[in-house]
DNA sequence: AATGAAAGATAGTGGCC
DNA sequence: GGCCACTATCTTTCATT
């Protein structure tokens, strides 16, 4: 198996192939996708095929990239950074040349959680998690201190639920 | 095992226990993020215990609450929901009695993915995967005719880069 | 593509330190 | 807490259809 759970996942997918999925496939994703832990055996049976079978399937769904990775889902609380928020940013109007720069400054920051690119009122959303009031405020300002930073609004996350796919 | 891998997590904790992690505990936490079905053995390897050492800790980083889940990354693209999009939302001032109504009709959608319940300028965040933009206006449209919602604001999501969590 | 069987690897238990 | 030894279970390969 080609190992890149070291690569981050980034949203960015290039089809090599357009990976037709039919009816288990996309029970196999529903069900990594709820606990990506099952045992091979499990899913096997839970779809109706064998457990060779799976494998190979899984495998397949994996090398094409329509399964990105396997992450656990650790309680940021747990580790320290009770203090979620969203962080929207505008850029400078000619700051066109220098995307990367953000991205790469932002990136280097441990508090960021996720980085959306957008196109819309704003270019970035950052999501953090940090310890407390201090420690975002000091972030904030931060960023706010950089050249390409036109404007930050940033909003505290209270709770957060995700949603499943539903294919 | 208490299975409440169906449980779509959220993100507020009840620290039965406070739960002290070691510097072994969050090393396998850094695993498990990473790639969350590397093998016990591996785990155990890795940060230096043996291996039914290192199955009791993560059993109980699991039932602490301190692992929330295991997850497959899927990609959306690859499930025929390539356009992603935030969408802020503004409910209505006098709507304080019908968050509970919002959440439930959002959450109905099949395109929602994230739901933030924000203090901020906006009240939620939302972040969904369309098949096409023809599918987010709808959905858009749908949002902003609902009695509760004041306002929206919807930006493309070109790029998403994760980062992990740093202990 | 899918399968069953066999071999090897891994998970999980219990007794002990 | 942690480890070792053991058993149960699972993964993975491969010859076959």
């Amino acid at each position: 198996m080609p190992d890149d759970s070291s690569l981050h996942s980034g949203e960015r997918t290039f089809p090599s192939n357009p990976v037709r999925l039919d009816a288990i496939d996309r029970a196999l994703l529903r069900l990594l996708e709820r606990d990506a832990r099952t045992p091979n055996n499990a899913l096997a049976e839970s779809v109706g095929i064998a457990p060779s079978t799976c494998l190979g399937r899984v495998r397949v769904l994996r090398e094409r990239g329509v399964i990105r990775g396997y992450h656990a889902d650790v309680d940021p609380s747990a580790t320290g950074h009770p203090l979620q928020a969203m962080i929207s940013v505008r850029l400078q109007a000619d700051a066109r040349g220098r995307l990367a720069e953000f991205v790469a400054r932002v990136s280097r920051r441990p508090e960021v959680r996720d980085v959306y690119f957008l196109a819309g009122d704003d270019d970035y959303m950052i999501r953090v998690a940090t310890a407390d009031s201090v420690a975002l405020r000091d972030l904030v300002g931060t960023m706010n201190s950089w050249a390409e930073v036109a404007g930050t609004r940033t909003s505290l996350i209270f709770e957060h639920h995700r949603a499943p796919d539903t294919y």
